[in-house]
DNA sequence: AAGTTTGTTCTTTATTTGTAGAACTAACAG
DNA sequence: CTGTTAGTTCTACAAATAAAGAACAAACTT
């Protein structure tokens, strides 16, 4: 069983992803696996560590793993699956994390279009946000050369 | 009132900023403030334009002014409240947005300091992880000063 | 002091969401 | 071909969320 440690950080962890935007139980499983020693668990470990229905399990499982946040692999001789986290691609994660909030530059270019010229002031923060969410797109490579250089 | 494609625009604005946890309304209002040539409106215009209660405006207005994603002045011999997106201070949203992402590092940690180290290349991730998630804190006011250089 | 404007607060209601539980399926084991 | 393992799908329900509507309040007008 867990530690009380544990099963409280795991909480934690799903409140976390819960507040941006993940569903309760996929934040509790992405919990698990971080802090289980073995980082892997099969179905029926996560059904039981968490005390949640199999259906719910089901459904999580497949949406985390449509989101490329988790994976699973199989032991020979064995059907069961082991799910864990793809935290050894992090990097990919977190590019898309930082790209993504760059997004909202598409909506602004089609608010430009669409706004009149009554506030030149406004529409110039509105052309500087954008610039700068482009310039971090192009930017975000390059970090993690730098990164990586810093982190021999 | 407000043609075709800046409803449009303010639908796909709100459904964008829904994904990302606001409340629907929440997001239709930041896109409103975004597309009206004024780029602001009294509360009664919105709950006309967005076909919406008062009451709902109301709680709306008043969590996207706690998170300081608006404000509001007002004219010499009105009451009336004129709400406007601060988008002059998008450099301080954009830098907590940055800097939320960063967040987890904290429950990364606390991660580490649980698990054992029968999993060390998992470990070793999760620790590469957090020091890029520091790098990247530790990296944005540089970034800043360097998109201002670039932006002259 | 009666009425109007500009909101707020409270209660109710509709919708959405997440989960449970049961029935089902596919693959394999004896 | 019967049972078991491993998981999926479907229906139903409970809880959470968001919005409506009505009553209320504060500030100003006449």
């Amino acid at each position: 069983m867990l530690n009380e440690n544990k099963l409280e950080l795991i909480e934690r962890i799903g409140v976390f992803h819960e507040q941006r935007g993940m569903q309760p139980l996929m934040g509790r499983i992405m919990g698990l696996l971080l802090v289980l020693d073995e980082a892997e668990a099969t179905f029926d470990e996560i059904v039981e560590y968490l005390n949640v229905s199999k259906s719910a399990v089901s459904n999580a499982l497949n949406i985390l793993q449509l989101q490329s946040h988790i994976a699973y692999k199989t032991k020979s001789g064995e059907r069961k699956r082991y799910f864990y986290l793809t935290l050894d691609k992090w990097e990919k994660a977190m590019e898309k994390e930082l790209c993504d909030i760059s997004q909202l530059s598409t909506f602004m270019k089609d608010v430009l279009k669409e706004r009149g010229s009554a506030k030149p002031e406004f529409n110039h923060h509105i052309q500087d946000l954008c610039n700068f969410m482009e310039f971090l797109k192009n930017r975000v490579p390059s970090l993690f050369k730098e990164f990586k250089k810093g982190q021999t």
